[in-house]
DNA sequence: CTGTTAGCGCGTTCAA
DNA sequence: TTGAACGCGCTAACAG
C-alpha cells in the first residue's frame, strides 16, 4: 500500500524536475519556466498533493500561523470576533489556533505553552484581565501581540484605543432625559481594564450632568447572566430601588432582565436597562434590548490588521442603539399624565 | 543578540549530554538516568527552553493536533462544544485546529486543505450537512473523523447515534395533554441530517397519538434566528393558526418568541412554544423556554474519546426540560373556567 | 542507560 | 532558469 502523503521528492520525480523546482512551482517563484510549472502544477493536482505544514515551517522559520486568545467563547460576544478573525486567516492563508477558552488559568498556561510551541507569527489576547505578564512573555520571544486598551504600544505591541465613552454618555444622556435619576451601574470584574473603563466611564458621564450615583447603586459583576440575576436582586430589594440601570455588557443585561421578570418588574415601564457590546442576541431580547454597540467584526479586522503589519493606528467608537428597553421614569410618566388631563 | 530559541542541540550542549538523551527526557521515557533527567530539566527550566512543535510533528510523523469543524460558531449550540473539545484536547496535550466556523463553501475548503497540510491525526465534523465527501477525503488520508449520526462507522469513521426521539416525543405529548391539537413544527434545512431526524421523529410521535399535521404547519427554517421570525410570521396568518409550535433548535425558537412579540401574540397563552438543543441561553429568555435539552458537553467528550480510540459506542439522550413557554391550549383553557363557574 | 547518526519534508543557497 | 546539497529541530534506530 502506497504512503498516504505524497512528498515534494515524489512530485519532482513524476514531474521530472528537481524538488526545488516543485518547491518554487508551489511557492510562486517567478523565474520558473511556465511549461515546467504546468506540468508540475498537473502532477500535483493528479495525485493530490498537500505540502506538509511542518515541514515547511521548520525550513522557512515563518509558521503562517496566529493565535487567538478569548476568555470566554460561551459569551456570545466572542463567536463573532473568532470568525471574522478566523476569516480573515483563511483569506491570507494563515491558520488561527484558538487558545484558552475559558478562565482556567491552568488550561491558560497550556493554551501560552502551546502557542510559543508552534511558533506563532503572532497573537492577538482579547478581553482578558491580567494580560500584562502574557504580552512580556510572547514579545520577549519574539512575537508581536495584539491587545485592547494597552497603554504603551510598541514594534511588538499593538493595540487599539476604544472610545467607551462616547456610547456611554449617550446611554446615560438618554436616560436622564428619560427622566431617570437614580441610575445603576452593574460593572464587570474589576480586574479586567475593559470593564474598569467602563464603569469610569459611566461615573464621569453622570458626574458630567450632575447626577450622583450612591454606593449601593455602583454593584461589581462578572459579566454573565448570573451577575445580571444576582444584581438586580440586591438592587431591587433597596429602599429607594434604581428606575433605571446600565450594565457592563448585554449578557448581564439579559440576566437582568430575566429576573426582572421573576421579580414581577416590567421592563421598561418599572425598570429601564441597557446594555453594552450589542452582541446579536441583543435584539431578540424581550423587549429588544436597548444597548451600547461594539463593533465585533470592527476589533477583530483591527486586530488582524495589526498583527499582519499595517501599522495604521484605528480607535473603535462606541454608540448607543436604541430599541425598546428603555422609557420614561415612572415618576415622569405621571406629571405627564396628570398634565393632560 | 542570541536567537531567540533556543534548540534542543544548545540544551544538550549546556547540560553535557546528548540531544537524544535531552529528547527522552522530554518525552519522560523511563528509562532515563534521573540524575541526568534533572540536570537537563534545570537547563530547559532556566533557559526558557519550548520544543518546536514542528520539528517534533515532522520527525515523529504524529503531530498532535485533533481538528475540529463547525458550521456556525455564532450559534451558541457551538461555543460549548468548542470549549469542552478544547478543554480536553488541552489535558490530553492536544492541539484543537478550529476550521469553517461559518457556511461559507470556500472558507470550508480553506479550512479543510489547512487541516490536511496540517497532518492532524483526526477531526471531528459537528452539525454540517455535506459532509459525506469530506469523511471519504479524510479517510482516504487516513486520517480518522468523528461525525453524528453516520450510517456505517469503521475503523476510520467514529459516530454516535443520537436519540432525537425520545425527548421530540415528550415534547409532542406534553403540548397534546395540553390540549393542543394544531401544533406546527418548524425545520432545519433539509439538507442537514440532524435537521431531518429531528423533523421524521416529530412527525411520528405525532401520526402515534393520532395528530395529522398538515402541510402548512410544517415549514422549513434554516436554525437561525430569522428563520423563525420569518416562519412564525406565517403561521400567524394561517385562517386556522397554531397554539403550539415545537422548533428544530433553539435559536429558531428565540426568533419566534421576538416575533410573537412583534405580533402581539402572547407566549405561552397565545401560543406554546418549545425549543431544541437547550442552550444556555434558553432558560433567559422570558418566558424561560421549554426546550428538548442534548447535551453538548456529551457530544463534545464523545467526540474526542472517539477519536482517541476508546471505542466504546455511546448514545446521547434528549429529554424535554419543562419551563415556562408551554401552557394549556386556548380552547382548553376556556373549558376550564367555564366548568369552575 | 547513553550517545551517534540518519532521516522526517521542505526551503534555500550556490554552481552550473 | 534549473538542480544538487545542506540544514531547519527533533525523534528513533542502532551501537556501545
Amino acid at each position: 500500500m502506497a504512503a498516504v502523503h505524497m512528498t515534494l521528492q515524489e512530485i519532482a520525480k513524476r514531474a521530472n524536475v528537481s524538488t526545488a523546482t516543485v518547491s518554487r512551482t508551489i511557492n510562486r517563484v517567478p523565474t520558473v519556466n511556465p511549461v515546467l510549472a504546468r506540468r508540475v502544477r498537473r502532477v500535483i493536482e493528479k495525485e493530490g498533493y498537500y505540502p506538509n505544514t511542518h515541514a515547511r515551517a521548520l525550513a522557512s522559520g515563518q509558521s503562517r500561523i496566529l493565535g487567538l486568545l478569548v476568555s470566554e467563547i460561551t459569551n456570545p460576544f466572542f463567536p463573532e470576533i473568532v470568525e471574522t478573525f478566523a476569516k480573515l486567516g483563511f483569506q491570507h492563508n494563515y491558520e488561527i489556533v484558538l487558545g484558552s477558552i475559558s478562565q482556567d488559568p491552568r488550561l491558560l498556561a497550556v493554551a501560552v505553552r502551546q502557542m510559543i510551541e508552534r511558533r506563532v507569527d503572532g497573537i492577538a489576547i482579547l478581553t482578558f484581565g491580567g494580560e500584562d505578564p502574557l504580552i512580556k512573555m510572547f514579545n520577549a520571544r519574539n512575537v508581536s501581540v495584539f491587545a485592547v486598551d494597552r497603554d504603551c504600544p510598541g514594534p511588538l505591541l499593538r493595540t487599539v484605543r476604544i472610545d467607551y465613552e462616547h456610547g456611554i454618555r449617550e446611554a446615560v444622556q438618554h436616560l436622564a432625559a428619560l427622566g431617570h435619576v437614580r441610575i445603576a451601574f452593574i460593572a464587570g470584574p474589576a480586574h479586567l481594564k475593559t470593564a474598569a473603563l467602563r464603569k469610569d466611564a459611566f461615573e464621569r458621564c453622570m458626574e458630567e450632568i450632575g447626577l450622583q450615583v450612591p454606593p449601593g447603586l455602583l454593584v461589581e459583576g462578572d459579566h454573565t447572566l448570573q451577575a445580571g440575576v444576582k444584581a438586580i436582586s440586591e438592587l431591587a430589594s433597596l429602599p429607594d430601588r434604581p428606575t433605571a440601570v446600565v450594565c457592563s455588557n448585554d449578557l448581564t443585561a439579559i440576566g437582568v432582565m430575566r429576573q426582572a421578570f421573576e421579580l414581577s418588574l416590567n421592563v421598561p415601564r418599572d425598570l429601564s436597562v441597557v446594555g453594552f457590546d450589542d452582541i446579536p442576541l441583543a435584539q431578540f431580547m424581550i423587549p429588544p434590548l436597548t444597548t451600547v454597540q461594539m463593533s465585533q467584526i470592527g476589533i477583530a479586522s483591527i486586530a488582524f490588521r495589526a498583527l499582519l503589519n499595517s501599522t495604521k493606528v484605528q480607535a473603535i467608537e462606541t454608540n448607543l442603539v436604541l430599541r425598546c428597553s428603555t422609557t420614561l421614569a415612572p415618576g415622569r410618566l405621571r406629571t405627564v399624565q396628570h398634565w393632560r388631563a
